[in-house]
DNA sequence: TCTGGGGTCCTAGGACCC
DNA sequence: TCTGGGGTCCTAGGACCC
C-alpha cells in the first residue's frame, strides 16, 4: 500500500440530544442533564456529568431514580424530536461542506469518503470539520477516521473515551496504531456486536477487537453469520460496507405508542389507533410511497401483574393505497376485531408494510374519481398541517377524552422550528 | 402513577410446486 | 408395495443498530 490511503471518517455528534438542549440554554452548560424517552419513561441521552453517575444508565426509568437526580440538581426534559430533527439537519449540511460523499447514518452520526491523502492531513481535516461543525450549530462532535466503516467507529469510539489525548479526533489508518487501539478495545464495543455475540465470543476467550480481528473466518462465520465474518474482514481493513449516498427505500413505516395513561374503552383504543394511523400515513405520503399492507397491534403493560394481552392483525389491500381515509378504514377494522374489553391496555401501533412508489398508484383502474378525490384532499390537508402545524386538520374517529396521549412534561421549546418559541436576546 | 420508538438484515423451516 | 429431489416463496424469530 502507498503512503496515501483513501479513508472513511464517522462524525458522531456527543451526547446529541443534550447538546441541542444545552445550545439554547446556557444555564444548561456543566450541569448534570438527561433526555427522557416518549412518555418520559426512561433515560436515553446523558451529558457527560451523568455519565460519571453509576445509578444514571441509558435506559433507566426515571421514576425509580428521582432521589438520584435530585441529589445531583440533574435537569431533565422531555424529548424535542422537532428540535434534534432541525439540529440534524444543521449538522449535515455543514458535513457537506467536507465531502461530495455522505451517508447520513442515524439523527446524529455521518460517514464521510475522504480522498487518498497523508497521515497528517487527515487528522487536520478532521479537526476542521469538528469546529465547522460546532460554530455552525454549537454542536460538539467527535471523529475517527480509518479504511473501513467498522474501523473508524472503533476510532471514533476511542477518542470519544479518551478527549484529553485524541481531542475529539482519531486517525487510525495506520496498521499499528489499529493493532494497539484494537488491542484495547473489549470486543462488545465492536459495531455489531450485541450482548447475544458478546457472551458467545467472551466465551470462546475472543475478549477484545484485536481478537475478533484475528479469529477464525470459518469458526465466526458459522456462529455469527455473513454479518460476523464481515465485521472480521472490516476488522482487518477490508471494506464489506459501502458508503450509501442514496437512503435505501423504505421497507416498513410503523408509529406506535405508550398511552399516558391507561386505555380501557374501545373508544379511546379506536381514537389512539386512529391518530397513530394518521402519522404513519403522512410519512408514508411524505416518502411518495404507498402501502399495501396494514397491521394493526394492541398490548396490556408488560411490566405489570395485572392479566395481560396482546394481539395484532394483518390486513392485504386489494389495491395499495396512500390515503389516510382507505388505510384508517383498515386500521379501525383490526381494532375492532383484536379489542377485548376488560383489559387495561397501555400500548397500540400500526405498520405499513408493502410499500410500492405512490407514483404507481396512477394505474388504479376505472378512473376511480372517488380515490382521486380522496388523494387531492389528502394533498391539501398536508399542506396545511406543514404550514400551520400537525394536527390543524386532522381526522376525527369520535374523540374521546385525550388522557391516552403520549406525555412530554418537560419539553423544551421548538426553538428553531416555531417563530414564538425562537430565543429573544436582550440587548 | 411511573419501564421508548423505529428500523434493518439473516436464517431456518414449512408449504407448495414440478 | 414402493417411493425423490430440487427450487421458490413466505414467515417467524433472532440479532443488531441508533
Amino acid at each position: 500500500m502507498n503512503a496515501a490511503t483513501s479513508a472513511i471518517a464517522l462524525v458522531d455528534c456527543v451526547s446529541f440530544y443534550v447538546s441541542c438542549e444545552r445550545v439554547f440554554n446556557a444555564s444548561l452548560v456543566r450541569r448534570p442533564v438527561v433526555v427522557l424517552s416518549n412518555n418520559d419513561g426512561c433515560i436515553i441521552a446523558r451529558s457527560p456529568e451523568v455519565k460519571q453517575i453509576p445509578e444514571l444508565k441509558m435506559g433507566t426509568p426515571i421514576f425509580r431514580v428521582e432521589q438520584v437526580v435530585d441529589a445531583h440538581d440533574v435537569a431533565v426534559f422531555s424529548s424535542n424530536y422537532a428540535l434534534y430533527g432541525d439540529m440534524s439537519l444543521r449538522v449535515m449540511e455543514a458535513l457537506h461542506e467536507f465531502s461530495p460523499e455522505v451517508e447520513v447514518y442515524s439523527i446524529d452520526e455521518a460517514f464521510l469518503g475522504l480522498d487518498a491523502r497523508p497521515r497528517q492531513s487527515f487528522l487536520d481535516y478532521g479537526r476542521e470539520i469538528r469546529e465547522k461543525v460546532y460554530r455552525w450549530t454549537g454542536i460538539p462532535t467527535s471523529i475517527g477516521i480509518s479504511q473501513t466503516k467498522t474501523l473508524a467507529k472503533v476510532a471514533q469510539r476511542f477518542s470519544k473515551k479518551s478527549p484529553e489525548a485524541t481531542q475529539g479526533v482519531l486517525d487510525l489508518t495506520d496498521p499499528s496504531d489499529q493493532a494497539q487501539v484494537l488491542e484495547e478495545t473489549p470486543v462488545e464495543e465492536v459495531w455489531g456486536v450485541g450482548p447475544a455475540y458478546s457472551k458467545l465470543l467472551k466465551a470462546a476467550g475472543i475478549t477484545t477487537a484485536r481478537k475478533l480481528r484475528d479469529a477464525d473466518r470459518r469458526w465466526i462465520r458459522q456462529r455469527m453469520t455473513v454479518v460476523g465474518a464481515r465485521i472480521v474482514e472490516e476488522l482487518r481493513g477490508v471494506r464489506c460496507l459501502p458508503l450509501e449516498q442514496c437512503p435505501q427505500a423504505r421497507k416498513t413505516i410503523t408509529c406506535s405508542r405508550s398511552f399516558g395513561s391507561v386505555v380501557e374503552s374501545l373508544e379511546q383504543m379506536r381514537e389512539a389507533v386512529g391518530r397513530y394511523l394518521s402519522i404513519a400515513a403522512e410519512r408514508l405520503r411524505r416518502y411518495r410511497l404507498a402501502a399495501g399492507v396494514v397491521t394493526v397491534f394492541i398490548n396490556t403493560n408488560r411490566f405489570s401483574q395485572e392479566p395481560q394481552y396482546s394481539n395484532a392483525v394483518t390486513y392485504e389491500l386489494a389495491q395499495a393505497t396512500d390515503t389516510t381515509e382507505e388505510l384508517l378504514e383498515w386500521a379501525l377494522k383490526g381494532v375492532e376485531k383484536i379489542f377485548r374489553p376488560g383489559y387495561r391496555y397501555k400500548k397500540a401501533g400500526v405498520l405499513l408494510n408493502h410499500l410500492v412508489p405512490a407514483d404507481q398508484l396512477s394505474r388504479r383502474l376505472y378512473g376511480d374519481s372517488q380515490f382521486e378525490r380522496s388523494r387531492r384532499l389528502m394533498r391539501a390537508v398536508d399542506e396545511i398541517n406543514a404550514r400551520h402545524g400537525r394536527d390543524t386538520i386532522r381526522y376525527g374517529v369520535a374523540p374521546s377524552d385525550d388522557s391516552w396521549k403520549t406525555r412530554f412534561s418537560k419539553r423544551s421549546p421548538l426553538y428553531t422550528t416555531c417563530l414564538k418559541d425562537a430565543l429573544t436576546v436582550r440587548r
